[in-house]
DNA sequence: TCTTTTCTGTTGTAAAAACAACCGATTTGT
DNA sequence: ACAAATCGGTTGTTTTTACAACAGAAAAGA
C-alpha cells in the first residue's frame, strides 16, 4: 500500500495532507486496495456502494449497456481520479452505471462513509477530507454539464466540435489527444462509430482539423 | 427574511437545522434575498459565483442558449432547491449556464464559500452545513447522470420513454405530471419540439400512454 | 514471423429527425 | 370581453443519422 502514497499525494482527495497523514488515513479509513484486469468490472449497475474508490493505476470507463448491447460511455477516470463520491449519502440508491478497467487497474477503496456520517473525531482530517471531497465531486459536477453540454448538440459535427473545442482548452493547445478511440468516443458522444467516424473525415477534407489515431489538431 | 423560515427548515441545506439556529445562521451565512419576475435572468452564463442560492418562491431554469438561438434546458429548480453549489470551489470557474426565472421568483443568497475555506468557527453549524453541501451536490450529480441517461438514447422516442419512466418512479406512481410544457421538454431532451410532439401522439395511438397537458399516465 | 483480431474509413440504404409552415384551442393581458 | 400571444398538434420536405456490410491497415498474440 505504501508504494502508493506518491500517487495519492497528487490526488483531489489528499490534497494538503502530508506523507506522514496519509499513512495514518489509510488505516482511519480501512483502506485496502485491488487489481484488475482489463476488460473485468471494478463495480456493477445496481451495487450498493459504502466506499469510494481512487484509480492508482491503469484507466476505467464509466459505462452502460442497454438491453440490445449498445453502450454509452459517461466517463472516463484516469490515474488518481477517484469514483463513488456520490453514492457516500446514505439515500443515494443503487449504483447507476457499470464501472470498468479498460487497462489492468489498480483501484484503491475507502470507508469515507464513516467520516461523513458520523460525529466521531477518531480521525483529525475529517474537516479536510469533507472539503476535498466536496471540491471533488464539484469538479465532476461541472464535467458531467459540459458533457451535458456537447450530447445536447444535435448533429454529430456540432457534437464533436464541442467536445474537441473543449479538449484542446482543456489542454491548453490546438494539438491535443483523446482518451478514447473511434468506438469509443462514438459511445462517449452517443452517435454511430461509422458515421462518426464519416464526419470526422469530411471535417478532415474541409480543413477544420486534422487528426492521426487519437492525436488531433484544430486549424 | 424571517418569513422564508419555514420554506429554508425543508431545505437540504438546513436539514437537521432548528428555527433558532437557520436565524443564527442567516446572519453568519450573510443571506440576502431578491425577487425576479418571469422571464429575468438570475444568474448568467460567465459570471462568476460567491454564493449558493436556495429558491424560496418560484419556479427556475438553468438553460442554455446558443448562437443560433437554439436553446437547451439544463435542468429545473423548484422551491427548496439550491443551486451554484458546483461553484463554491475557488478554482471552478465561470457558470457554464443561464439561470431564469420562469415564473416571478424568489431567492436567498448564502456566502457559503466563506464556510468553506476558512478554517474560522465564527459559527458552530459549519460541520453541519458542509456535510449537507455534499449530500445536496451529490444528489445533483445523481440526477446529472440520470439525465445524462436519457440524452444518450438515440431516438426521440427512446429519450421519451427514459424520461417518462423516471419520473414515474420518482412519484411513484403511474400517473404524474411533470415540470415542463411541449416546448420545454422537448429543449430539455434536446429534440425537435414538433417531432416530439409527433412521437408523442404516436405512442399515445399506440397505447404505450395517455396524457393530457403535463399530466401523463404510463400504460 | 505469421496469424488473428481490432481498428478505422467507406459506401449505400432505410429510418428518423430537423425544419418550416399552418391551424385551432387555450391562455394572457388589457 | 376582446385582442394578442402562447401552446399543442399535424403534415410534407429536406437533411441527417443509424445500420449493415466490407476492406485495408495496424496491433496483438502465438
Amino acid at each position: 500500500m505504501k508504494k502508493y502514497i506518491p500517487v495519492l499525494k497528487r490526488t483531489r482527495l489528499f490534497t494538503g495532507v502530508g506523507n506522514d497523514e496519509i499513512t495514518s488515513m489509510l488505516s482511519c479509513l480501512d483502506a485496502r486496495h485491488k487489481s484488475y484486469k482489463k476488460g473485468e468490472y471494478v463495480l456493477r449497475q445496481g451495487e450498493h456502494l459504502s466506499d469510494i474508490t481512487v484509480l492508482v493505476e491503469g484507466n476505467l470507463h464509466i459505462q452502460n449497456d442497454d438491453y440490445w448491447g449498445s453502450r454509452s460511455i459517461l466517463g472516463e477516470i484516469s490515474v488518481g481520479e477517484m469514483f463513488g463520491e456520490a453514492y457516500v449519502a446514505y439515500d443515494s440508491g443503487a449504483l447507476l452505471n457499470d464501472v470498468v478497467a479498460v487497462e489492468d487497474s489498480t483501484v484503491i477503496f475507502f470507508d469515507v462513509k464513516r467520516i461523513l456520517t458520523t460525529c466521531s473525531s477518531a480521525c483529525r482530517f475529517h474537516a479536510m477530507v469533507v472539503q476535498n471531497l466536496f471540491f471533488a465531486i464539484s469538479e465532476k459536477n461541472r464535467k458531467l454539464v459540459q458533457k451535458l453540454g456537447h450530447m445536447s448538440k444535435r448533429t454529430t459535427r456540432e457534437k464533436l466540435i464541442s467536445y474537441l473545442s473543449e479538449q484542446a482548452k482543456k489542454q491548453n493547445s490546438a494539438n491535443f489527444t483523446i482518451p478514447f478511440n473511434r468506438q469509443q468516443l462514438a459511445d462517449f458522444l452517443s452517435v454511430d462509430r461509422s458515421a462518426m467516424s464519416n464526419e470526422l473525415c469530411k471535417m478532415r477534407d474541409e480543413g477544420l482539423l486534422k487528426f492521426e489515431k487519437n492525436m488531433f489538431r484544430l486549424l
